[in-house]
DNA sequence: CTTCATGCAAAAGATTTGCAAGTTC
DNA sequence: GAACTTGCAAATCTTTTGCATGAAG
């Protein structure tokens, strides 16, 4: 029973280039391209806003491949430097990644009582931490930036009671 | 043998302020003042930069308390919700926290290599914050805003090999 | 045919919880 | 005295690791 509204129907193009660029990345450091570590490629680009460790597997499963969460686990930190995917924390959860290979940089306007993220792009911040950046002389390579708040739905729902 | 580096001296005013504003916040929810939850909050304020939990505890068994780590798992949410401590998450590391009762607000630029920390003000990203929020309809509440980079220090090292 | 990848089960860590005994209000 | 706290140990959950076997280059 696979729940499908998180799902995300990706281009062949882009999973294409994804798979290509996984493949260089590997090729690079001598590790080998398996038909695994692909499948973990695509389950993870297929799914739509945050996921934890154990629904990656799970599609991955689902898409047809045995798998173990060690295996799955051995494999994160290459996605994540080969750029499929990102680490997004959100305080106080389960670490969570999400697919960044492709899409457009975004940040979260997170609701704290229903877990509802708003995804939000502001140039204007991008060019502010650059200039912070500088101003410490530090290289940027990224940044996590959530906003935490109550949407308003919860506050209507929570001024009722 | 305790490491003081990484404490810090609470100006007496400051921390009484802190006490009874978490003395207030018990008392609101019919929950208890007890010494060792007192000292607990006194170890977290008296922490310069991120903590972990267990650091936290061993902080306060320096101070002569006998403590438990599940208390101290215990009090966290508390200390949060009381405003006295912050989490702190820092990508793929072990979950931390900061003290922010009576202190400035303050993002993080942190090294990715040699995990120091930054802390920088800008209040352009304050209002840029509250605008985001205003557009989605969210009422703000916190935020989460970590520049990862590479320090000039490490850059310098790292080029040299 | 060498090096790397995988699954499994065990280990290690981090956090939570049940329960009996002790405290606070 | 009732309700809440605490320590302890056990239970859970997450992530890592050793080792034997299987696959990739």
């Amino acid at each position: 029973m696979r729940d499908y509204r998180n799902k995300l129907p990706v281009a062949d193009g882009t999973m294409k280039e994804a798979i290509d660029s996984f493949q260089t990345f590997l090729r690079l450091r001598s590790l080998r391209a398996t038909d695994v570590r692909e499948a973990i490629v695509r389950a993870a680009l297929a799914c739509r806003g945050h996921f934890h460790v154990e629904e990656l597997a799970t599609d991955v499963r689902a898409g047809g491949f045995e798998v173990s969460v060690a295996t799955v686990y051995r494999a994160l930190p290459l996605l994540i430097e080969a750029g499929i995917i990102q680490p997004t924390e959100v305080s106080g959860e389960k670490r969570s990644y999400e697919a960044v290979f492709g899409r457009e940089h975004h940040d979260h306007l997170i609701c704290r009582q229903c877990r509802r993220v708003v995804e939000f792009q502001f140039e204007a911040f991008e060019m502010l931490q650059r200039e912070v950046a500088a101003k410490y002389d530090f290289e940027l390579v990224g940044h996590l930036h959530e906003l935490i708040g109550i949407c308003a739905e919860c506050r209507r729902s929570s001024s009722r009671q």
